[in-house]
DNA sequence: ATTAGTTCTAGTCAATATGACTTTAACTAA
DNA sequence: TTAGTTAAAGTCATATTGACTAGAACTAAT
């Protein structure tokens, strides 16, 4: 608690700092049921404020790259991912975010594929946590998630964001999984299949999946693109 | 034109400066229909660059207020106007947004009532323009207002968000007529109307409002709340 | 005073979308 | 061959939506 004046006076001067962090969405077997969860890595700070907890990934804005570039790069370094959908998710900017200083945090989202988040790095400093199963963040990082979880379900109930999380070819059911995995309700299997069938950027492609009990199901295939905002193009 | 290398130099070390600013809708009647439309406030700059054209208010961030206080500040500032309704719409960060300097600017959007609006300041320097019909703005000042635009049709289709647009009292077909204008399209009036009596946010009052060349309508009132984002609580 | 003109308001009706449920198909494992 | 499983298609009642009709309630003109 070394909070004396000159700091506040020092505080008052400097302008408040910019950072860029990310949430990252992947999903994951989970470990006891085997259906697919919702994780996020994070990482471990190794300085203070907050030292030894956990907190998102991010870092400060280079002087040439843009927002989406610095989030990208930032969730390439700290995790060796490159996702599919990145997305601008809000500027949080309050007064106390930080102990030691005014810190302005352009946070991103991003949804990665399942194969991908497979191979990521995790180490001593970096490791995957279930969305539902935080602990207490860093900073206003609990806050952070769950909007960015808000916003995720949101999308899912609209758009074509589901399709994100997934590989290039996938079940109707797969669908469904990731569907109540995010909302966290059961879905209705035939409902859902007329449903998804009925989007126009769903594709059927003639393979099927072989390898399971039961009658093989037949791959799809997503065909659009995410949606359209300001820079990258999305939000609804 | 005077971008030296000295110039280069100095941009380089300087980490990219802040700015917030503000999209501010507001009905005005159209001047040749009468019927209402959308307006909002711009500035004249004053200095290089981009001096003398119009842009969005704006300024810097104090230290020691949050994003939206400071949006909050700007346009009581600019325009004198205190907004019903104030969201945060997107951070701006692109690498040459301005020749001069780096600048991310964190834009907010409000939404006025006509009474107030008709009471706002105007000079030499603030004046209303018809949202579609700006001109050519400062710096990537049409691509926001383009943004801005695209997120209140959004919202307009599903939440509740035409009465901040509105006055305490209205009536049904006002609040068509809202609609109408921000989504540019005919609605059925019969049809608008199950529509939104349907809401349970709308409240008949006893009143009805006189004066017209026709049967009296109902007016109603709103008693809902605006959404909830992560500060403000808001953002479908 | 009557009538025409206007908008408000409450309905009808058909088409479409949605949720709950049933049935048949196609595979594996015993 | 049969039981078990999920895929896939279809049924049916209900809810929502768009296009439309008709009476109610006012003003303005005749």
């Amino acid at each position: 608690m070394n909070t004396n004046s000159a700091n506040v006076a020092e505080r008052r001067l400097a302008p408040p700092s910019l950072a860029i962090s990310t949430v990252i969405f992947a999903l994951r077997p989970s470990e006891k049921s085997g259906r697919p969860t919702l994780w996020l890595p994070l990482v471990r700070r190794i300085r203070e404020p907050y030292k030894d907890m956990w907190a998102l990934p991010g870092g400060p804005l280079a002087h040439d790259e843009s927002l989406q570039d610095a989030a990208s790069r930032n969730l390439r370094e700290t995790t060796g991912l490159t996702p599919h959908y990145l997305e601008q998710l809000y500027a949080f900017g309050g007064l106390h975010r930080s102990p030691t200083q005014r810190v302005v945090s352009i946070v991103y989202w991003a949804l990665v594929q399942p194969t991908e988040a497979a191979l990521a790095d995790e180490s001593e400093n970096v490791r995957w946590f279930r969305a539902d199963r935080l602990g207490e963040l860093a900073f206003d990082h609990n806050a952070i998630v769950d909007y960015a979880l808000w916003r995720l379900r949101n999308k899912m109930a609209y758009g074509s964001i589901a399709y994100h999380l997934l590989g290039e070819f996938f079940t109707l059911a797969q669908v469904r999984e990731v569907y109540e995995a995010v909302l966290d309700r059961q879905l209705d299997p035939a409902n859902f299949r007329r449903h998804v069938k009925a989007t126009p950027e769903i594709e059927e492609t003639g393979e099927y999946l072989q390898g399971g009990k039961h009658r093989p199901p037949r791959l799809y295939r997503f065909t659009g693109t995410p949606g359209l905002g300001p820079d990258n193009r999305s939000t609804p």
